[in-house]
DNA sequence: CGCTGACTTGAACCCGTTCAAAGAATGTGG
DNA sequence: CCACATTCTTTGAACGGGTTCAAGTCAGCG
């Protein structure tokens, strides 16, 4: 980031409007149109700044390149609560589209880089494009069966295991090991996002690591043991 | 199932293909396509009958006209999960379109009326029809939004008052006061999804009723000071 | 009517919270 | 680059909410 961004960006592997997914039916010279017509400009977050918050106005659809935030609310009280974590690949705003704003706030949790692209642009061009109009309503159909699933476990130990699986999926995903990654959130997101003590969470986290499940140096995580990680979460998928 | 389901059945208002939704665009005289291509079937499910199980294979949307259910995973070791409860209004598959299965079951939990209709047809009828197509959309960028958020607050009630909240709201949203409604779900399955034991949910349900916040009677469930029970549940949203 | 499963209630125990404080990491200004 | 301040994290000890185990009550149904 500290690079001057050049708008348009190059657009990149995740973006929803990679040229890869228009390629295969745009006739060959429009395949640039995307383009000029729906641009992906590159946004570039510092830690702790904020990509939208809550009651804002939706028009954009924004996808993570490289980072991380988390989605919280706030309560009558003025208490945050933690209703998420996005890393890069994922496509933040397609849950504001019903409703026409943006259903929480979402905070970088670190230096972010985002691709920015008009939903009105991507729709319409997607009424044009089949294949366009099959993968958005994929990504949707992806977020959904994306539960966290471990917020419903019961024990303390059950929900802190589930959700190291689910980065440890996520991170899997991105294309890294799975095995080894950086917590971008402290120990108080984390508590919060689980419904626990930040006390338990670190408590948690030094047992695990005396039973040779894991082992943590400040937020870098490695996963030794993870199949015994998933008998812990009582893993219901393949998680 | 039990009685003879006509098809095509006459499309109840929630139902995906409702003529409403496609009237605006299709000519006049080509109105009643959808019964001949797409056809909405009826399926009657009987309680504990399941509409589908984890790992099917995904061809069919199915829309609740009436009736509900609870989805479930079932961990190594046999023990059941519930993940979530699905009421009228609701269309269930849209989380299996990106994987082509079901990623989970879906079992009545009392008689269930369901529209059926196959994704394939809506999906290529939806990309003649944009108002059909944003409907899609809608639907699926809805769902992300329904988060079931109580699953991550913090004490034994503040989870409960959020579930009853959320049972409240999707009451109201079929048209009933929101205020009284019927659990078709027993005791063990609230405790399971909320990942709490049993009895603590008979409990918090007499301490709510002793506090005049609810009246409940076997299943039948009235809310009488919602906006205590929002305090319990630290509401975040409208809900 | 009597059985079975669902729900409630009671009492003891334990996990997780709370309160308190010390220790590590990070940032800031001199 | 160091000293200091602030924040983040860990650890300890006591308390309390929630679970577990056990028994009892109630509703539904043959």
């Amino acid at each position: 980031m500290s690079e001057k961004p050049k708008l348009p960006h190059t657009f990149c592997k995740q973006c929803l409007l990679h040229p890869v997914y228009l390629s295969k039916t745009l006739p060959h010279d429009n395949r640039t149109a995307p383009e000029t017509t729906a641009v992906g400009k590159l946004h570039i977050l510092q830690p702790k700044e904020h990509l939208f918050r809550k009651e804002d106005k939706f028009h954009i659809l924004f996808t993570i390149c490289s980072g991380s935030l988390k989605s919280y609310l706030t309560d009558i009280e003025g208490r945050e609560k933690v209703i998420g974590f996005h890393f890069p690949g994922e496509i933040l705003g397609i849950n504001a589209i019903h409703s026409g704003i943006y259903p929480h706030n979402a905070m970088a949790l670190e230096t972010t880089h985002i691709c920015a692209v008009s939903f009105e642009q991507v729709f319409s061009l997607s009424t044009e494009i089949p294949t366009l109009q099959r993968r958005l309503i994929q990504i949707l159909s992806r977020k959904i069966s994306d539960h966290p699933f471990y917020l419903g476990n019961y024990g303390a130990e059950e929900r802190l295991a589930g959700f190291l699986l689910y980065l440890s999926h996520h991170s899997k995903g991105r294309g890294d090991s799975g095995s080894h990654f950086v917590l971008s959130m402290d120990r108080r997101d984390i508590a919060n996002h689980l419904g626990m003590a930040i006390e338990t969470v670190s408590r948690l986290l030094t047992n695990l690591q005396k039973k040779g499940i894991l082992k943590i140096k400040n937020r870098q995580l490695a996963i030794i043991a993870p199949e015994r990680l998933r008998e812990l979460a009582r893993c219901l998928t393949g998680r």
